[in-house]
DNA sequence: ACCTATCATCCTACTAGTAGGTAGGTTAGT
DNA sequence: ACTAACCTACCTACTAGTAGGATGATAGGT
């Protein structure tokens, strides 16, 4: 008993980062489930509604992701290092890319509570994240210039632009740009080497 | 008498910087020029044609800012200032997108020949960034690890995610983002404060 | 056990609107 | 006479969305 709401969403989640919000259609996911156009408006009765549970499930997905790594690891610059590794899975996963960056774009086509819930996901992982490094660079060993959430906001970007630059550009340059962010969080003063500590807290 | 075919592809890249490639129609920029659809398609006969124009277009126009950046500024960290201003630009004039930006998540609907002209516009600005970032560095005013081209992968990338986050984060946080890119590049060693050098080499 | 009502799920068949694109005629300048 | 630029009118394909019927499982009453 496939929870046909949740296989629908997944399908669409799948065909959004493959494109952006308009560029996938009822059709679309209907042929991918086997099911009738008809089918999926029952379960999602207007693109809107697809929309709006679409950003719940990615708020939720990053939500899971992200306590995971909070779980597993403690060191701020691990839980880092997983941020970013979490996003080359994205990319790696078919070429695609985040789906803020598949919302975006069409901001102005896309209804006002798709755009809010896209909105309160950001802020979410951005939360998180201005969290890891302000406490990575209070011990010590993420380096940084400015506030933790303006810097939050840099590497977001740079992973946003980055997966989509990879689609004409090829995935070595979006590794080398992961490899720079890591590049320049380094701390200079002490090691030349990463902080390299801390392996799964198995629990 | 002006050139209607420019008059099309400015057109048209208004309405795709403020959406994508699929979200704007032929309709769309009749509406604008106030000439029916089909005079459209007689100057460009298919979209692809037309995003192909695009892409030359846009190269044609980094080409440009970026000689007169060139042309204007001499001191590497100058031409730094002057291209971030520029991706700013872009921002302010209606909460627009860099054209890459635009292309990129469609790129499984874009049409090949429109894909490798975008390809070819982001290795030029790539190579051009890349440039001033090696001369900053030998002089010491511009600071950052790895390669410069690297690194200007990671500035160009910043730029087009934090245009796309500006459209439902506000643009108090592209700001953020510009000024924490700023800020990681900084020379840390000599002095705190930012080397303000040159203005425009009056010619 | 049987009948019945209800409900969820999916279906066929349709609508109106818009997309890109084409055929062929009109207008005006050279 | 020729041509560039534009027009009206149309095409097919696809979009989101709706109406209403078929199926099948579940629950309740007798």
């Amino acid at each position: 008993m496939p929870d046909r709401k949740t296989e629908i969403i997944e399908a669409a989640a799948d065909l959004l980062q493959s494109g952006s919000f308009s560029s996938f259609s009822y059709q679309d996911i209907s042929d991918i489930l086997g099911i009738r156009k008809a089918s999926i408006h029952y379960h999602f009765r207007t693109k809107e509604d697809l929309g709006i549970a679409l950003a719940e499930y990615y708020r939720g997905w990053y939500k899971e992701r992200l306590d995971e790594i909070t779980k597993l690891y403690d060191q701020p610059w691990d839980r880092l290092e997983a941020y970013l590794a979490m996003a080359s899975d994205i990319l790696l996963s078919g070429g695609k890319i985040c789906p803020a960056g598949a919302f975006q774009p069409e901001h102005n086509v896309v209804p006002e509570r798709v755009r809010t819930g896209i909105s309160g996901m950001m802020q979410y992982v951005r939360g998180w994240l201005a969290g890891v490094l302000t406490k990575g660079r209070s011990v010590g060993t993420i380096e940084f210039q400015g506030k933790p959430e303006a810097q939050a906001a840099l590497i977001m970007a740079a992973l946003q632009g980055s997966l989509q630059n990879a689609r004409s550009e090829g995935p070595q340059l979006y590794r080398a740009v992961v490899g720079q962010i890591r590049a320049g969080m380094r701390p200079r003063t002490l090691s030349a080497t990463p902080p390299r500590s801390s392996p799964p807290s198995g629990g």
